[in-house]
DNA sequence: ACACGTTGGAAGGTCAGACCAGTGACAAAA
DNA sequence: TTTTGTCACTGGTCTGACCTTCCAACGTGT
């Protein structure tokens, strides 16, 4: 009656023991970021492999963003800090194969982003709040030059994407939003009236920045998704804008301040 | 004065060029899940690089949860079909290396999983609520046996996330879920009082899904996020408490109608 | 005609050894 | 001192070989 499983004795590969050896150094912290591995002809003998099967493991490694190897380099691969670089790419992939699921990863944000905010209301530090000010103020300075306008949005989205004092949902956030942007060049390349597109968007930034600094977390978080919705809808299928108001905060907390049209 | 800007000359690797090369005919569908590549001796031919080359291209793939290569089969590595795994594994790590953040990895799974319940509220079709309806009852018949229990939830849960009608959202929802299971059953095994537990998560399920059946989103939402907040709240950190009321639909939005304390 | 064991070839996994094109530190030359 | 050239060593790629595993076709025996 004794209620042993025995386990399948799948046979295990010898470049997977490799890496998961290598993958344990490093995410257990023995191997720091910036520190290198010993090169491949070292760990051919500290493996007892042949480099082949060492090259194998190393490209694993280098796939899942772990590691970066480069040829001349004296020092042997190098160990990345982590980085949600393997997230944004599983995210794309994903995206692209769901069928016609731009309208899904724009929902997706919409929910990230407005959690965010909220967290952001109520867990910002000053300096996160002094850094938001500062690129919501140069967001309105540039309206003119798209390249700067852009690079100041970014830098407020970063604040807010930090001050939700969440690491997991800051880098699930950006991946998203990068893949979005990718699959989003594929499709559409330019804004039909740039200059008027930068002011609203530098407005609803403004409103949520200030719901923010007050922090009334239902408020961020519902200009949040108002401004995703606003700027993405036309990606958006029936579905989505269906969705939208099941995502709402509540019957009506999203009219208490009307976004600009 | 001419603006000539002449591209950095990057060295493309060759494995990499094989490797774009399978992945766009997977993702675009050219090749599809159920179907095999040719062999890697085939694959030398047509991409007219080495074996090494081949493998190192395959096994990047095979990291990425798109192929799968087996030895002996004479129909060549297999087409997989797209799965989230990569994406659980991306959350594994960052959970794993951020420091202590099962917190921020429940609190994710707050944030997911409320939202899949307002959408599930609003988006169901009546055979997703057959299915939960079924897995709940099926929750309060198995009280006392933990597997059967455990496969019950899992299957509401499922159904929960399907019914969200978001892929995207229902990849990463179950992705980060068994991501925290993997870290807590590093750090601990036994639930206490596993039929208290049952039976308290059988009312919460029961309670979520009533909540779901009439449509009331903001109740879904609310209902989900305390069951996740009192299931792990040994788990959850200052911050992550203080979290909660950021995330709450409402001022007062929770109170309407009260979960077993 | 059917079922069953045998077997050969093809597949992936691994290895050894080699060559090439970069890199970077050091020494020689300006 | 600055530049230049050398050279050892790195990763990238290739060749060719061997092993184990698998599967399909074959040839048995019933």
């Amino acid at each position: 009656m004794s209620k042993i499983n025995f386990t399948p004795a799948v046979p295990v590969l010898t470049y997977e023991r490799v890496v998961e050896q290598i993958e344990e150094a490093i995410l257990s912290g023995t191997l720091e970021p910036g520190q290198h591995l010993p090169s491949e002809r070292e760990l051919v003998v500290q493996f007892s492999v042949s480099r082949p099967t060492v090259r194998e493991a190393l490209r694993v490694l280098q796939s899942r963003g772990l590691i970066a190897s480069r040829p001349g380099v004296r020092t042997g691969p190098e160990v990345l800090p982590l980085s949600g670089h393997a997230l944004e790419r599983s995210f794309s992939t994903l995206a692209r194969v769901a069928a016609l699921s731009l309208s899904d990863l724009v929902q997706f944000r919409i929910v990230l982003e407005s959690s965010a905010c909220r967290l952001a209301a109520s867990l910002h530090t000053e300096e996160q709040l002094e850094t938001m000010s500062s690129a919501v103020a140069r967001m309105e300075a540039a309206v003119h030059d798209a390249d700067l306008f852009n690079r100041a949005d970014l830098d407020f989205h970063a604040a807010v994407w930090e001050a939700s004092r969440n690491l997991l949902l800051q880098t699930s956030g950006q991946a998203v939003s990068s893949a979005i942007l990718g699959l989003m060049n594929d499709r559409i390349s330019v804004a039909p009236d740039p200059r008027g597109a930068m002011e609203e968007s530098a407005a609803s930034d403004r409103a949520l920045f200030e719901a923010i600094a007050a922090g009334n977390s239902p408020a961020a978080g519902a200009h949040a998704q108002q401004a995703i919705a606003d700027h993405f809808k036309q990606y958006l299928d029936d579905r989505g804008r269906k969705a939208l108001h099941a995502l709402a905060t509540n019957e009506d907390s999203t009219e208490h301040s009307a976004p600009p049209a």
